[in-house]
DNA sequence: ACATTGACGGAAA
DNA sequence: ATTTCCGCCAATG
């Protein structure tokens, strides 16, 4: 079955995050039990994006230093920075203001 | 089938 | 304190 499939996963965490929240690779990573994969997560994302049909709020999860790191997957360089701050999250030159106050884990949030 | 890469992150030097 | 290295797992060359 497919949604034992760690995408799967992935795509099931970013869902669950609250419009003006965000998250990090790392903090989703962790919560699937590897904490180490970190990069998958994101990798999860961007073949997610290929996949129309499955919109996903990507936006929602940044670096662990409330960093953009892939704007630029976003077709044109500044969507993921309008689509946060449509939501209440103020950016700055690609870095998230009061990231702390924004931030939500699913190790904490999700049972 | 083998090597490299990637929207990251933590540990080691 | 800063820089470098390694791991994670799947995809791509």
């Amino acid at each position: 079955m497919k949604s034992d499939n760690f995408f799967e996963k992935v795509y099931w965490v970013v869902k669950q995050i609250p419009f003006g929240k965000v998250t990090t690779y790392g903090a989703i990573a962790k919560y699937l039990s590897s904490p180490k994969a970190s990069r998958m997560v994101g990798w999860a994302l961007n073949a997610s994006f290929k996949n129309k049909g499955f919109t996903i709020p990507a936006h929602r999860v940044v670096n662990r230093l409330g960093i953009l790191s892939g704007k630029k997957y976003f077709g044109n360089n500044n969507t993921m920075q309008e689509l946060l701050e449509n939501e209440g999250v103020n950016v700055k030159k690609d870095k998230i203001i009061n990231f702390n106050k924004h931030f939500w884990d699913p190790n904490i949030e999700l049972i």
